[in-house]
DNA sequence: AATTGCTACAACCGCTTCTAA
DNA sequence: CTTAGAAGCGGTTGTAGCAAT
C-alpha cells in the first residue's frame, strides 16, 4: 500500500528551481550514481531515472547550453552519416553536448531539410545530399569564419569548443576527402567533355566518379558557362541541343529552389542512381 | 488583441544492457 | 548461472515562446 502511495506521489513534468537545488546539493555531497537512493536522499518525489536525466541533460556543470556552432554542426552531420542514430556515441565527440540535444538538433533542423526536399532523412538520397552538398558547404563556412576570426581578432579564434580545423580533419579523414573532392571544382569538366562525345547519358554516368562537380555560368546561373539551356528542370549542354533528351534531369532543383539563391558555385553532382544540383 | 502555426527543447516512456548479489 | 534492479539509450511527446496572420 505504501509502495502504491509512493508511486502516486511521484512527480512528473518540468523541474522547479527548488528541485534542481535539492538535486545539485545532494550530488555535490554524495556524487553521481545510485540515482534511486539519491532521489530519496534529496527528498525529491522523482524517480531515480528522472533525476539522472535532469542531471545529465541539464544541471551538470560541464554542459554547454546555447546554439550548436558550425563546427559542431559539421561534426554531427559527419558522425551521423557514419554512425546513424547513435546519439550518445556522437555526443561523446562533442564536449558539453548531450545526446538529447544532438537528437533534438537532428530532428528539428536536419529532418526539416529532408522534408523540404521530399525525401526520407534516412534515405540514401538524403545521406548523399548531406555528405556531398551540405557538409562541404559547412566545412567551407567553418574555414571562412575561422580565417576571418584569426585575421580580425586572433584572441577570439579559440571558440568554446576545443575542435580546430586541423583536429577536425584528423578526426574525420573521410570528411576531409569529401571537402577536397566537393569544393575543388576541377578538372572534371574536361573529363566529361572527353567522355561525353558519342555516348549516352547512361554511359557517362557509368564512367564518371560518384562525386563529380562541374562549374561554369550562364545568364540565369553565372557559374554555368557550359550550360546554356535550362528548361523544365533539365540542364542541357550546348552540344546536346540536337538531342535534348540527354539533358541532366535536375529534379532536386525544383524541390529546393532556396539552395540556388545566392549560390556561388553551382555544379552537378552525379552518383550511382541520381544526378544532383550542387549549390 | 486574439488566434494559429511553428520551433526548440525538456522530459517521459519503453526497451536493452549492465552489474552485483 | 540466474535474476532483479540500476543505468543507459533512442524514440516520442508535451509545452513554452515566438512569429505570422
Amino acid at each position: 500500500m505504501d509502495v502504491v502511495k509512493e508511486q502516486m506521489d511521484i512527480r512528473k513534468g518540468p523541474w522547479t528551481l527548488e528541485e534542481d537545488l535539492k538535486l545539485m546539493d545532494c550530488i555535490t555531497i554524495h556524487g553521481e550514481g545510485q540515482w534511486s537512493s539519491l532521489a530519496r536522499g534529496a527528498g525529491l518525489n522523482r524517480t531515480g531515472k528522472s533525476c539522472r536525466l535532469r542531471w545529465m541533460n541539464y544541471l551538470r556543470p560541464d554542459i554547454r547550453h546555447g546554439n550548436i556552432t558550425l563546427k559542431e554542426e559539421v561534426l554531427i552531420l559527419e558522425l551521423h552519416s557514419r554512425w546513424g542514430n547513435r546519439w550518445s556515441k556522437i555526443a561523446q565527440q562533442l564536449p558539453g553536448r548531450t545526446d538529447n540535444e544532438i537528437k533534438n538538433y537532428w530532428r528539428t533542423r536536419v529532418q526539416k531539410q529532408a522534408k523540404q526536399l521530399n525525401c526520407d532523412a534516412n534515405s540514401k538520397q538524403f545521406r548523399d545530399i548531406v555528405r556531398y552538398v551540405w557538409l562541404p558547404r559547412l566545412v567551407d563556412r567553418v574555414r571562412a569564419s575561422s580565417e576571418a576570426s584569426t585575421t580580425a581578432q586572433p584572441s577570439t579564434a579559440a571558440t568554446s569548443i576545443s575542435i580546430d580545423q586541423n583536429n577536425y580533419e584528423t578526426l574525420i579523414p573521410e570528411c576531409q576527402q569529401v571537402h577536397k573532392t566537393g569544393l575543388q571544382l576541377q578538372p572534371i569538366e574536361e573529363d566529361i567533355q572527353t567522355q561525353i562525345s558519342g555516348t549516352g547519358l547512361d554511359q557517362i554516368q557509368a564512367q564518371i566518379s560518384p562525386l563529380s562537380v562541374v562549374s561554369g555560368g550562364n545568364d540565369a546561373f553565372p557559374d554555368y558557362s557550359w550550360c546554356n539551356n535550362f528548361e523544365d528542370g533539365v540542364f542541357y549542354r550546348p552540344e546536346w541541343e540536337a538531342s535534348p533528351s540527354q539533358g541532366f534531369d535536375v529534379q532536386a532543383l525544383e524541390r529546393s529552389n532556396d539552395w540556388l539563391i545566392g549560390g556561388a558555385s553551382l555544379g552537378i553532382l552525379l552518383n550511382d542512381d541520381s544526378i544532383w544540383l550542387q549549390p
